[in-house]
DNA sequence: TTTTTTTAGTAACATGTGTTACATAAATCC
DNA sequence: GGATTTATGTAACACATGTTACTAAAAAAA
């Protein structure tokens, strides 16, 4: 793990701190669709993402889904950071998108490691930063586009985490993570098809330009 | 100051840190309409809300705005630590809701406050806990509720907030918060007071049940 | 192969929200 | 007081999105 660790965080941890992580982390891989963290569930470890991608959902009260975010290659989730040390249930689910690596660290580490090692604070500052940015952005979506727009945006983030570029989903399942529903996806779907920007097929959908 | 600082923050720190506090802070009153960060400015105090309400906001490429939520007494701009520890420029916008105390304390300490002080890393901590917290349910409210849905909410938060229990706000004043137009506003505005939730003047609201 | 299920396309219509236009009343300015 | 500005009410219409219903093609199951 060891190896893993030091190609993607050796540039923000120092090796003291490669190695405390070493010791108490725990390497896993996932295969898609996992789920790695559901509403309501209390947190007890926080995962370093070596490889893949997840996604981050929310959900309202009729049991809705809405695609928050996706996590990459480097990232942790400060949704479970701030569960974690809140002791409280976490508010949203994670899912693998895509197969993923992962270090899963016990929560017992990070106050120790917040007072002892500065890079461990620059990381966790960083990645409520960039978490409270793409809730930013996912509100913005949300709130000033179209749904056309957010469609769009939607399309590209799917095909640059898939492994081949290709959007592998039903209109239904875009239809969840949009929060919308399945006619409305397969009416702007064709729409974007018939401006050339897509092409759509049976459970794929290949982006042509974005 | 001190006394200000013990009184709203007594519970939070530790008696040396609130003497470090009170010596490298300063103390802020600023009316009602002052506006305390700007979208693109750089950040280079973060402001402890003694009493007041702060009102932060989004802003689209049409220059229309969007309420965020409501910084109230006891807390901190999450965003603005953010902003400040990334050195990037502020994406929101915070203007006072009320008349406001504050004490402004300037972003050198607190990586050294990190290190040292439990209870400081206890406050930031919570700070991205509850902003993520609110920014969850900013997303709630746009995706999952309808406008007037919304709209009742955004009275409840705005009579809670003002000292009177009225909200003192045009249709104007309030489509642009909710990012909509003033006519939907004053069309579900009147279905509230026909309802008997409300009641219209002319500059204000009254609520009568939410 | 035949049957069933899944996925997608499309029409017709309902509803929520946004837009334009105009009227009226209250407040403010000369 | 009279004129102007500001705030609100309301109608009529446009448009985006949501809903229901039905069809057909493709894939999976039998």
């Amino acid at each position: 793990m060891i190896q893993e660790l030091k190609t993607n965080f050796g540039h923000l941890f120092e090796d003291e701190l490669l190695h405390e992580i070493n010791q108490v982390g725990t390497y896993k891989e996932v295969p898609e669709g996992f789920k790695l963290i559901e509403i309501g569930s209390y947190v007890k470890v926080m995962p370093l993402l070596i490889s893949g991608a997840i996604k981050i959902l929310r959900e309202d009260n009729d049991g809705d889904e809405l695609l928050l975010y996706f996590l990459e290659k480097g990232d942790t989730c400060a949704m479970t950071l701030s569960c974690c040390l809140g002791q409280t249930k976490s508010e949203i689910r994670a899912i693998s998108e895509t197969e993923a690596k992962l270090i899963m660290v016990p929560i017992q580490k990070m106050e120790e490691w917040s007072a002892n090692y500065k890079s461990w604070r620059k990381f966790v500052f960083a990645s409520y930063h960039n978490r409270l940015n793409e809730m930013l952005s996912t509100i913005d979506s949300i709130a000033f586009l179209k749904m056309d727009e957010r469609l769009l945006n939607y399309l590209g983030d799917k095909a640059r985490i898939s492994k081949d570029g290709i959007v592998h989903n039903t209109h239904q399942e875009i239809a969840y993570e949009l929060h919308t529903s399945r006619v409305v996806v397969s009416r702007l779907l064709k729409k974007l098809e018939n401006l050339g920007k897509i092409e759509l097929h049976r459970n794929y959908i290949l982006i042509k330009e974005i």
